[in-house]
RNA sequence: GGGGACGUAGUUCAGUUGGUUAGAACGCUGCCCUGUCACGGCAGAGGUCGCGAGUUCGAGUCUCGUCGUCCCCGCCA
């Protein structure tokens, strides 16, 4: 292959297949750099050795396949290219056939300058031809093949579930598919395989798992598409500690296969303290977190500065930000003022800490103390505003207030904190936590009942078992988040396996016996069945991918992903069908 | 559904206060070149300024609409 000859191959005669990358024409010597998916050598055409096929390799332009063979040569020292891989041999050719022309591309799979990225979807197969591509697709191969091994080897099953299933109102918006054999009605594409892997479970293969497909008809977002990869397992008799070990070991032989060592466990916090110390569920421990400052105000500072003292006081800390310019205050201020408007002005934000050290010193020094601040650092006390009454909730929307802010903050001055930045030693570059403990219920205000935080298959706390009815909002779930450097990358919980128990989180749902018995029936009865207790998770590999290839988009790792209106540039899907389509399956498409 | 950024040559971009013939780099074409490797030199071709209205003597530039791409909020159990 074009990346594989070295000094030891000289004297060998070769075949090489490829690409032209590059041509160097310097009119009667001739390089061509052929590339293939393992790299470039570099191609020598000489007129003087053979006249017809130096002009043959004249007429090659970017792109062209050929086929070359040729003799490896060790190039002389000062012609070596330290840059490849291959630069100290080239290969002398004897034969050359072109094996396929190429229209002039749009661009040029050997440019490195920005691209629109309008135009590379459309052309994805010139863009896939890019070694950043190639190195991408690769990466995601071999993390998907380390983690198919790691769970065959520990027992686990890679069980196929159906594309073609069943409509479920509850979460995301499904993709249908209509069934032409039963004109109006529809499957649905599974948003995951959850209840299916579930039946497996009772079925008796007691640990599953698929690298599979998933379909949200969603809006779109650089982490989001409409179509991904889930690594999904399920297992039988399981603690939460059993799924953390699978987890953390296929993960760690996952980053193995892409070159970084992991040290496990992951460290664990409880969704509560997430939001107290980082006012967000998946918290990024590259930043710090927010410090509680009650302690520095006294009774005095708080009626001179409009506090009330009963509420969270906490204050962002972002390194090594230095001094603001007057640009940066201001916008700092209309970041502040956008936190207070979101949350009805009952929170307040000091976005001038310099002015609050000239106004308070002793305050301001005990603050940076508590929040261990350097004199470089930026701090933005986030608190409550006096004279507002407050609920929990209003309390816990400060936290996540200013957790919104602290990553706002991060990432504005990321250039300046480099906390963002890899380093090369993975225990600083990826930053892992176990969340654990999520509610099992959030309020839903728009229509004004409960819904599941994770889904309705999660099982409470056995503790918390008795407040099912009489304060939903306060039972924990044994549900867990793995998250790495402030992205969700997977989810999962201990699920009912009592149908007893599954009725109650029906009913605390607000679903009838009837709504529930028609939308899961089968489920239902299934768990009538012998159902043993079981649990598991789901992990996104496609997010697991774009944080090992340094990519800020999922569309750098899928080779032919959506755009953000969910459009498939290649080919252009979705489009319309014809009329003769739609009547077969008893399709009207009702006109805007 | 809402907010923001962008749309000019094949590609990446510049284009001043609205002014006469819309530029650069890379790529492309031709010629020259025996040690290049982002080869170099000379010459050349290449434009519906996303699209449609409007304001104006005059629009790439201003206004409105529309389409597309990206980012964020909502949404995503």
């Amino acid at each position: 292959m074009c990346g594989e000859l070295r000094a030891q191959n000289a004297g060998e005669q070769v075949v090489l297949m490829g690409w032209v990358n590059r041509r160097r024409d310097l009119g009667s010597l001739i390089f061509i750099d052929l590339r293939d998916r393992t790299g470039t050598t570099q191609l020598v055409f000489d007129h003087s050795a053979n006249p017809a096929l130096h002009d043959k390799a004249g007429s090659l332009r970017s792109e062209f396949v050929v086929a070359a063979i040729g003799k490896v040569r060790r190039r002389d020292e000062e012609t070596i290219n330290r840059n490849i891989a291959t630069g100290e041999v080239e290969v002398a050719i004897s034969e050359l056939r072109l094996l396929n022309e190429s229209r002039l591309p749009p661009f040029l799979p050997s440019e490195t300058g920005p691209l629109n990225e309008e135009v590379r979807l459309k052309y994805r197969y010139i863009d896939l031809r890019r070694e950043q591509m190639q190195f991408n697709i690769e990466l995601r191969h071999k993390v998907a093949l380390a983690i198919r091994q790691y769970l065959s080897s520990q027992g686990f099953l890679e069980i196929e579930t159906p594309f073609m299933t069943r409509s479920t109102p509850e979460g995301a918006r499904d993709y249908l598919v209509p069934s032409r054999v039963h004109p109006g009605s529809f499957y649905a594409l599974p948003q995951s395989p959850q209840l299916f892997k579930q039946i497996l479970m009772i079925s008796g293969f007691d640990k599953y798992f698929q690298i599979v497909r998933c379909f949200r008809d969603e809006d779109l977002r650089a982490d989001r598409q409409p179509e991904f990869t889930q690594i999904d397992l399920e297992m039988t008799f399981p603690q939460p500690d059993r799924v953390y070990e699978v987890v953390e070991g296929f993960l760690k032989a996952a980053f193995k296969a892409a070159g970084h060592e992991l040290k496990t466990p992951f460290p664990r916090m409880t969704y509560d303290e997430a939001i107290r110390q980082y006012g967000i569920d998946k918290p990024d421990l590259r930043l710090p977190k927010m410090a509680g400052i009650r302690a520095a105000f006294t009774e005095e500072d708080l009626t001179a500065l409009n506090i009330d003292g009963s509420m969270n006081m906490v204050a962002i800390r972002i390194p090594k930000v230095g001094k603001l310019s007057d640009r940066e205050k201001k916008e700092l201020r209309t970041l502040a003022e956008d936190i207070a408007k979101r949350n009805k002005d009952f929170v307040g934000v000091f976005y001038d800490f310099v002015q609050l050290e000239k106004k308070r010193p002793e305050t301001a020094a005990k603050i940076r103390e508590l929040c261990s601040a350097e004199a470089d650092d930026l701090i933005v006390p986030v608190v409550g505003i006096a004279g507002k009454s407050f609920s929990e909730k209003n309390k816990r929307a400060q936290y996540i207030a200013a957790g919104e802010g602290r990553l706002e903050l991060a990432r504005k001055y990321a250039d300046r904190h480099d906390a963002f930045k890899r380093t090369g030693d993975p225990d600083k570059d990826f930053k892992w936590l176990w969340v654990t403990d999520f509610p099992m219920f959030e309020y839903d205000d728009k229509e004004n009942r409960w819904s599941a935080a994770h889904h309705p298959f999660t099982s409470p706390h056995e503790r918390d078992m008795d407040k099912l009815e009489s304060d939903p909002g306060a039972v924990r779930a044994l549900a867990y988040d793995v998250v790495l450097n402030g992205t969700e990358l997977g989810s999962g919980s201990i699920r009912i396996h009592r149908q007893d128990i599954q009725k109650k989180i029906f009913h605390a749902l607000g679903m009838t016996e009837e709504e529930a018995r028609s939308r899961f029936g089968f489920f239902l009865e299934a768990l009538e069945y012998g159902t043993p207790p079981h649990g598991g998770i789901a992990l996104g590999l496609d997010r697991i991918a774009m944080i090992l290839a340094g990519a800020d988009s999922l569309r750098e790792v899928i080779p032919f992903p959506k755009t953000a209106k969910a459009i498939d540039m290649m080919v252009d899907a979705p489009t319309p069908v014809n009329e003769a389509q739609l009547k077969e399956l008893g399709i009207q498409v009702r006109k805007q």
